[in-house]
DNA sequence: TATGAATGAGCGTTCATTCAT
DNA sequence: AATGAATGAACGCTCATTCAT
């Protein structure tokens, strides 16, 4: 993770490009990602309130106040660290639908993919990330809405997914498939509070079974 | 030349020191109140981080300085609040098991009590608090045992439950009683969470029948 | 509240004046003096700017604010410890000078006094806080001439002395009886900057008694 | 010196750092500098606890946090200064030595040196500058090691003098020289007391002549 | 484009001082 | 006369942000 000159592999150091318009523009988007994944290592290793703008131009490898050529500000820097880990977690799940033969069956490996990531390295930090992002949204929220809810758009998928189960036979249809998939999401939520409330004793993966197992049991009663 | 012990001697004529340091002990309690709320509030509002001393001390009516007079510092303030919060909590729960016949009974009395909450007039503050808590206590270690241990105690109360039940044979007893604490610890949670993000459109009721459903669905095969 | 009598002063704080002005002005000064006291040790041990006027108020055994109806603040605090720090200087020299035979042997019975004082329990401290009161007084000094000095007097003296032991035919009386008398006086406060600065490893004694030798070879050649 | 416009600095620093990093270097230095001396000024004249961050800003013409771009904290400032103090004297002292055809001339040369000083310009600041630094380290230990170590390391060169010149026949053998030294350590001290408290008055160059002749009395007798 | 020196506002905290009791 | 709660102005220090280079 440390500085390395990310696009202009020949040349002496990080030369600007000056060329066209495009390549300045891919160079300013590759700087751009690059600070942004060093402000999401420093929020997550610090607190985002905790971390200040210089941790994040060492560990960008930039000058502090260059940051501000790519983000106004430091609260702009937050949001867009919050974004992209929304961004990273729906894509990771929409890919685990793709993937999947039945409804069921993707719902299945959704949770699959959610309860492995307690294996994850820095999964205490990932955790701690997303906790800061719901606050930051939350507090945003309660002054007036901001931003659009990739939560609720997640929990949409969900609900859908839920549904064609339901029609595929595969859950019984009586229940309230949005209440299903809040349940669900709040497991993978709640799961991750309580391993970082009572550290790693947590057993992830005995819990995904147990889900599994109760899931199971919506199962249409003939 | 130290001070001679302040308690009354014998005989009428030092009265007014017992009668008014008694009044004073109630007036400062008091006023450790005041400002113990008046933090809470500007916690669940800014953060804890992010709240400064002159934000609390102005919430709470006084000036800056004199909250040290209460409490020596703010991580002190954090932790009294914190704490606070988790003797609520746990009061609640307590009353819960105790009017309970059986031990899956007390289990559900607590998930009844846990789900009303989302009732509560000022539950979105409840949680942003809890959340806030939680990456406090994660962070710093200094906080971390407080919360640990009181989660850890939550979750072995729980785990006592599930384990009587199951001698009681209301639940499967090839089910790791850890395991199913955790989960239904985590459910609560992680409902909080995503209550927090998308607003009040969650149907806590709904998540909460469903996941009775689900638990009774643990009961042993004959 | 029973005591009636203060005729004792110095027995600890215990009876509020009553009768006469005269009593009561005898109450005001013995509790001057313990304020006095108390500030003074304070002084020493945290020297005089970092020491808090609720450090002395508890070291007195008096509410902080009491402290005002003594003295108008904290600065007249440090005046008046310093003053009586010369006091009690002044005064040993006196008795010193009062017992001895001839001029010289008053001159060598003040060296013994304040060489003896190396060996007392709190040096260090009394060293830092005579430090503390030069310094104090060198910079108001600087700003404009404020207090009668009192080290002036003092070396008047020690140079009447000097005179005195000339005219004895004790020493060379071609010698400037002011020169040696700083001379003296300097080596005290020298050594005892020098004490303070390389702990006790110093030995006063020999000093002293190497001074003694070199004052001695001052004796008139026939 | 009051503020005055702040993109035109008054007195000495004039040149913005420009391309080099060699010259930035310099510049950097140069403020380092620029920042000691103000430091030092404004510790004179207020103490080094009374001095504030504040002051020294003002003094040395920058904002108060720029300060902390050269130096840690306002410790280390302190430490600072005392230290280039220090780093002169003992340069000086060195040089004595140095030019000097015998140990005793070159305590002598020394001795010349220590009392030329009192004819300095702002020798009243360079005494209370000491004195502060001896109260410094005196109270916090962390300043300690240095300066005791300078003090040590100065006593020792003193008492090697004074043995190389009981070697040499120009001192009487009998004499204890790390006695002497300090001894002669203490007059020099001493007499920068006393000056600091009794004004200009004090006549150093005689004190010197005295102080040479009892010295000299100390010569081996045939 | 990129730098990093500089600023200014604000932080948590302390404390001399005041004043109602 | 004595208390101690309260204040307000500093303190040392940090940091987001700006800007001349």
């Amino acid at each position: 993770m440390t500085t390395d000159t990310p696009s202009a592999p020949a040349g002496g150091s990080a030369a600007p490009p000056s060329a066209t318009s495009r390549l300045r523009k891919q160079f300013v988007e590759a700087r751009r990602q690059e600070i942004l994944e060093a402000a999401r290592s420093v929020f997550v290793a610090k607190g985002c309130d905790a971390a200040s703008m210089q941790d994040i131009s060492k560990a960008a490898g930039v000058s502090a106040g260059n940051i501000y050529r790519y983000f106004p500000n430091k609260d702009a820097l937050i949001v867009a660290v919050c974004e992209r880990c929304e961004d990273e977690h729906r894509e990771l799940f929409q890919q685990a639908a793709d993937v999947s033969a039945s409804p069921l069956q993707a719902l299945v490996a959704m949770g699959e993919h959610a309860f492995e990531t307690f294996h994850h390295d820095h999964i205490r930090d990932e955790i701690m990330l997303t906790l800061e992002s719901a606050l930051v949204a939350a507090r945003h929220h309660q002054f007036g809405p901001m931003v659009e809810q990739q939560t609720s758009r997640l929990r949409d998928g969900l609900t859908d997914l839920v549904s064609a189960a339901q029609a595929n036979g595969e859950i019984d249809p009586t229940i309230e498939p949005r209440t299903l998939a809040t349940l669900l999401l709040s497991v993978v939520a709640g799961t991750q509070i309580t391993f970082l409330q009572v550290g790693g004793e947590v057993k992830s993966d005995a819990v995904w079974e147990l889900l599994q197992r109760m899931v199971y049991s919506l199962a249409p009663t003939e």
